[in-house]
DNA sequence: CGGACTTTGTGAAGGCGTTCACGAGCGCGT
DNA sequence: ACGCGCTCGTGAACGCCTTCACAAAGTCCG
């Protein structure tokens, strides 16, 4: 399942209207899933209509969008296009969010020419490294700087997220790093569980988890009749 | 949260002990944080300082151990070892599983030089693309074959996963491709939502999808006092 | 214009997972 | 040998999320 902790909800009282986190997770699954009906010319999409698109179920659609407000017309569905503009609101990707990637391995090259943060509005401020062999190479129109440019690239970029694709061992360094510059939110790919301060979110992203899960249940299958 | 479907939990009634998906979840992570325990000396861990290792709490780790069986000692905590020893069973990883990897675009050759997957015990079997001028290149200390050989990897690899890391739209074909040749757990890594026949297990992770919802937060907290 | 049909939005119920709290068991020191 | 202190294992309470089921509301057609 890899669910991701609690995001330190009550840091503040704060009025805003809350999404549950389980709803927050499924809203780019749906952005996804609405792109792919609009390519296909979809005008309006009934709740069962994009629970399909999504893999979900029609009534976990509807409450969460619910959640964004009433945008639904009954008797004919949601309209394809207001509702993207509505997700991508309320996930704030209207604005366009720059990020810092750190890191420029195997995996990390593999992100920063990844299209999918570039369509949905991140910009990568800058591509960093500790290795001096990597400082200067071309990646994806980046050129790779040092790590020690990290609070330039911050503060100059207007950077507040941050995302390690490092090993192991550095990650923590990264990430101790990251927050001392000023970045408020840390997406993890390296494999190690990172300690942060109050106010900074982090997630993690395991990509050796999922393979370990799906051997779990195989291993179940082949058990169960023998 | 990235949560997971429910990986057709009843598709048999079968007897085998079951552990809560959630539990099933953590235990990679748990098995992550007793490795790096083992490498710093430690002999026997305590659930609180596993908790804190897994970044967890205390309770859940003695909840999630216990669907295991009762492998600690009250009073002194569990030994490092044993432990390692009794998750990698419960997950599977006493035995060698072969994986095909279909794609080797930037993504693939990450996730073919990935660490992680060797040292949990997965053997990459083959690596596949559909790409004519990437036949032959050798990754990770194999040739890349072309997809058309799909079912000739799986079978006389006894491959029963399949890693999907191709672009968004070839995913399904090749979905459908590795069921056809038998594969019963697929890990998705491209962005689409991906159909699947009962009794094929998918889970997948994507690249984008945490960073959308950090953005979410983030833009929370620059709202919440505006 | 009116009635039947469709689909949303949502209160209520149910299930799952987390957290609490404490009894049971084990080691250690005296 | 015995009691003290520590930590596990677990029933119970709690809360979140999912699912159900239906009234409300809008469309479409005769």
């Amino acid at each position: 399942m890899t669910e991701q902790p609690g995001h330190a909800a009550g840091s503040r009282p704060g009025r805003a209207r809350d999404i549950p986190e389980a709803s927050v997770a499924r809203l780019p699954v749906y952005l996804r899933a609405l792109s792919g009906l609009a390519d296909a010319g979809h005008v309006t999409v009934s709740s069962e209509g994009l629970a399909t698109a999504a893999g979900v179920n029609s009534a976990k659609v509807r409450k969460d969008l619910s959640h964004l407000g009433s945008y639904g017309t009954r008797g004919v569905g949601y309209e394809v296009d207001e509702l993207v503009h509505h997700i991508s609101n309320a996930l704030g990707l209207a604005q366009r969010w720059s990020v810092v990637l750190v890191g420029v391995g195997n995996l990390g090259h593999a992100l920063a020419g990844y299209g999918g943060f570039a369509s949905r509005g991140f910009r990568i401020a800058g591509l960093l490294d500790a290795d001096p062999s990597r400082v200067g190479e071309r990646v994806a129109g980046l050129t790779v700087q040092h790590i020690d440019h990290l609070e330039d690239v911050v503060r100059s970029g207007d950077v507040s997220i941050g995302v390690i694709a490092t090993p192991a061992e550095a990650a923590q360094d990264v990430c101790d790093a990251l927050v001392a510059a000023g970045v408020t939110s840390i997406l993890n790919f390296a494999p190690a569980v990172l300690q942060v301060p109050d106010g900074v979110d982090l997630r993690k992203v395991d990509l050796a988890l999922e393979l370990q899960i799906l051997s779990f249940y195989e291993h179940r299958k082949s058990g169960v009749s023998a």
